[in-house]
DNA sequence: AAGACGAAAGTGGTTGA
DNA sequence: TCAACAACTTTCGTCTT
């Protein structure tokens, strides 16, 4: 996956960025509302499901010159200018429009603070019309369906991210973003599988600044874990964390309880009955 | 002195009557 | 609508390195 705002290839599995500096290939212009995009769109833009036309639609020039940049006549001109207008009253005409525009701006916002590839901002803007089709906006706030839509889109692409993180980057409530996300679902009919601790794993080790084969061994560990259906039932950040923990452990990596903890966003105790139920069960095993 | 441990009470969301 | 419930957190005193 490529993320050519942050410049990146980026693994959809964990979040990894596999290389920098790419030649941005997309537009050079962001627009966020309907007067910024006019003035910056050209042809040849790639199709887009963040901008509320797709990025498709044709624009008269503002100067009332013809193509070879002679002055119009006066009748020209007004026929230009009554062109103009119903141009801009097609494009941005109704409440559908107006809405949708505003809502990916934001949701463009979301993604970038949070900076998400590409592809989660694409689905979370495909997520928006959907529910915008459906009439679902209708007395919710735009923000609110925003920030769920993202949320969904990370959970159907299987990358970590938390209710908290969401509601952090667009500044709601985790209540309403959850109200919210439950809504889409239900309304849209989706259906999104529980996080895998597995994810979790990977994102943990990449704040944590853990070398390759400690998220390696912690993924074993979590294997072995749901063999044992250990998993079932638990929260699977706690679980993350406590394979995390011990495949530190194991590679001579150290960490303390309290910094897995810390951005695992769960607390020691948690860690603590986790891994200490993993440990006996994995050392049964082991003596078989 | 910092980290790990564990008991006990508290919290918020789900479930089932 | 409400109480029971499971998972998790908070808090705090004690043990270990």
């Amino acid at each position: 996956m490529q993320d050519y705002d942050a410049a990146e290839i980026v693994c959809m599995d964990c979040g990894f960025v596999v290389a920098l500096n790419l030649a941005n290939r997309g537009p050079e212009w962001r627009a966020f509302d309907h007067k910024e995009y006019e003035k910056k769109a050209r042809v040849g833009s790639p199709q887009t499901f963040t901008i509320h036309d797709k990025g498709l639609s044709t624009m008269i020039d503002w100067r009332n010159r013809d193509v070879y940049g002679k002055k119009l006549s006066s009748s020209q001109k007004a026929q230009i200018y009554r062109l103009r207008k119903w141009q801009r009253r097609v494009r941005i005409s109704d409440a559908y429009e107006r809405n949708l525009a505003l809502a990916l701006s934001k949701i463009t916002k979301i993604a970038n603070s949070l900076s998400l590839p590409r592809n989660i901002l694409e689905t979370a803007s495909l997520i928006y019309r959907k529910a915008v089709k459906k009439r679902l906006i209708r007395g919710r706030s735009v923000q609110e369906i925003g920030a769920a839509s993202v949320y969904i889109a990370c959970r159907q692409c299987g990358l970590a991210r938390t209710l908290d993180e969401i509601s952090l980057a667009s500044s709601i409530s985790k209540k309403k973003v959850g109200r919210s996300y439950r809504y889409l679902l239900k309304e849209l009919n989706y259906f999104v599988p529980p996080m895998k601790p597995r994810q979790y794993v990977s994102k943990f080790s990449n704040q944590l600044t853990m070398q390759g084969n400690v998220e390696k061994v912690a993924s074993k560990i979590l294997v072995a874990a749901s063999e044992l259906k250990m998993t079932c039932g638990r929260g699977p950040k706690g679980i993350a964390a406590a394979a995390s923990y011990i495949a530190a452990a194991l590679t001579g990596e150290q960490m303390t309880q309290r910094e897995i903890a810390e951005i695992a966003q769960v607390t020691e105790v948690t860690i603590r009955n986790r891994y200490k139920e993993m440990i006996k069960r994995l050392l049964f095993i082991m003596s078989l």
